[in-house]
DNA sequence: ACCTATTTATAAGC
DNA sequence: TGCTTATAAATAGGT
């Protein structure tokens, strides 16, 4: 769209194609960080060439967002595919390695256990296993902590939501005139005032689900 | 970008990063669609506005693209379930399930182990690992699912929040004056507006999990 | 990878 | 949300 503008069609030079390739690869995930970062807003991006290569983005956990996605956009799908999340179930291997201190990753998962004795693999086995138990455990209090905090939150929320809708009431019962902006539900316009009131108190949520999910979210 | 360059960090005026999310977000979905078009590549895009609503866009399938993405960024991963052994003939899973899939969680507990020969030791520990692997999973679901409505009802009541709060502003701005309209006949439309006021979108949400939390902020 | 003429995207304002 | 306009960004075609 330069020199020349260009037709929205499959680029039939191959040199050509992979440049415009990169450049506008380029281009497209930094139009979606600044869209994350600018609005405030969640966003996962996934690219792969014309020749299989791998490129994604995402603002927060992949999984996270992916999981989202699955949720709001198939209601009518079964819960539980498997094709999705292959993580929870792996990536416990690697973490648990981690936890093990004198265990490397590499021992577990290469081939010297070949050269352990009967003994040993049993003393490992036990010892693999509650790692992942305790692996497990950790994950699950992160989870049950994360949910009991919204939760907290969500009362809180619903509380002042009541008390300021009686307030308004008692200003009607009042005899105050409505005034003729109402409805319009969508809260904006509402100045510096806005900012105070739609403050976080611990902002955010994002410290929190930071769980060993196997996800790197790189750019 | 345009009357004035503006630098890329979270936009304060909720009103300003709303029409910004909106122009970004179609800019953003054209660039990827594109790319796609011109070079043939294969996209996945997921937007989650800040309320929580959900934009998406796929060159192809989403569901395989998400899975395609889930493979190859796990590539370093060891699912080590599958490729380990694939000699015995365990790839027939659903004929193992025929065999031994009728033994029952009581019967596993129990003694009827000792008639097993080896090959189906192993068939059946593959079983209860593949198993208990989905039971993890559907659990991880479940968890993963009540954050996401939960933080999805959070966003929700804060904005709800914020329009009340700006609503009482207005009425206090206005000092419980009536403008305009003539003041006899108050009664009958103040009543209809507070009808408006208390009115709640959906609630509830309370569908959600039952999970033995030790909090039952009722909400 | 860099250059730059030109097309696009878009911040402000209505 | 849509339209307009001035200006910042992105980028096609070359080198």
């Amino acid at each position: 769209m330069v020199r020349q503008k260009i037709q929205i069609k499959k680029i039939d030079n191959l040199t050509a194609r992979q440049v415009t390739f990169s450049k506008r690869r380029r281009g497209l995930f930094k139009k979606a960080q600044e869209l994350s970062t600018l609005c405030d807003a969640e966003i996962a991006l996934i690219v792969f060439s014309a020749t299989g290569k791998l490129f994604d983005y995402s603002s927060s956990s992949m999984m996270q967002l992916i999981q989202r996605h699955s949720l709001q956009s198939e209601k009518s799908n079964k819960p539980g595919q498997q094709p999705l999340h292959t993580q929870s179930g792996s990536s416990n291997h690697a973490k648990i390695s981690k936890e093990l201190g004198d265990l490397t990753l590499e021992q577990l998962m290469g081939e010297e256990l070949q050269g352990l004795g009967m003994s040993d693999l049993m003393k490992l086995e036990k010892l693999v296993e509650t790692g992942l138990n305790r692996v497990g455990k950790t994950k699950n209090d992160k989870l049950l902590s994360e949910i009991s905090k919204l939760k907290t939150r969500e009362s809180e929320l619903m509380a002042e939501n009541a008390r300021l809708k009686q307030e308004a009431n008692q200003r009607q019962k009042l005899g105050c005139a409505r005034n003729g902006m109402e409805q319009g539900n969508s809260a904006e316009s509402i100045t510096n005032f806005h900012q105070d009131l739609v403050h976080r108190p611990d902002e955010d949520s994002d410290t929190s689900l930071k769980l060993g999910l196997p996800f790197s979210n790189g750019n």
